[in-house]
DNA sequence: TGATTTTTGTTCATGCTTGTACTTTATTGT
DNA sequence: ACAATAAAGTACAAGCATGAACAAAAATCA
């Protein structure tokens, strides 16, 4: 036998981690589907949530708040001008920058895409108490810590 | 003002829900930065841990495991026939189903990918204790089971 | 000031995932 | 047995995301 007792998926906090990948997958997916009556995708969503939020922030720190690279930005957003969601004007000081702003009509698709996802979390984390989400909040917190710190040694080693 | 008690962000299950997405997608990233050594991508990953578990599993079987479409398993899986680390051996049963099996090095592979994978898992989630990753993974069992009877809903409104 | 380095954004080639249409083989119903 | 339906797998085109190479503008610093 293959000494079971070291099989990951015997681990519990590999357990769980799992079932947490899985969640999102599915979330993902379910999320996709409600938002397509709004001809929009989760990344979409992400990009309107943000501009909602952080007004006039540039695409390359729209990019890091998503974790996405720079040409992900230069890609989509392109796109959702054109769409009429949202515009870039340039700053005055520093030519090199993009300014992203919600339209009337983006923000419009924002409220009902927020709308969307809002109900669909509650709906599906309504079996947990409130007081078990602000415990995993606080889990998932520690987790990002560590990862982001795992991230920036990975960087740091390639330099 | 925009009646703030109403924003996403400030529902508690909505911004556990924004930790739990986002330290997923951290974890994706550092994963697949870690088994870029080994040649291999997380949905390899999968594929190969599936097949450690349930040797002899159909494609179809697979790709329903790992929440993606049978075209996928199409694409992926000759790939890695072709890298020698699965087989596709023809049911004598029932010619139409290939049923999957590692290879003596795809075994190997797949015993460091977890490797990589637990290590990296324990390693971030050491600071959440275990009977918190119990209780973790008993809230995203609940979700999962609430998410796969929306997606259920759904396909079976568009029948 | 003038040269070097950083930063911002774009472009392009690559690879992954998806959905649809299609072929082959099983199963079901009459 | 035969026709109709369902299931397993494949092929292909389209949409996204990524990373590397690039151009323009700004910051650094000598």
């Amino acid at each position: 036998m293959n000494k079971n007792q070291s099989l990951p998926w015997d681990h519990p906090r590999f357990r769980s981690w799992v079932a947490v990948a899985r969640a999102c997958q599915l979330m993902q997916t379910v999320l996709t589907r409600e938002l397509a009556e709004l001809d929009i995708k989760p990344p979409h969503l992400d990009i309107l949530v943000n501009l909602y939020r952080f007004e006039g922030i540039s695409q390359q720190e729209l990019a890091r708040k998503l974790l996405v690279g720079r040409s992900n930005m230069s890609m989509t957003l392109p796109q959702m001008e054109k769409r009429g969601l949202i515009e870039r004007r340039g700053d005055s000081r520093d030519k090199r920058v993009l300014r992203l702003f919600l339209t009337a009509e983006g923000r419009r698709i924002a409220a009902q895409a927020m709308a969307i996802q809002t109900s669909l979390i509650e709906r599906t984390l309504s079996s947990t108490p409130i007081e078990q989400c602000t415990a995993l909040a606080e889990s998932m917190e520690k987790i990002i810590l560590a990862l982001q710190a795992e991230a920036a040694d990975e960087a740091a080693e390639s330099a």
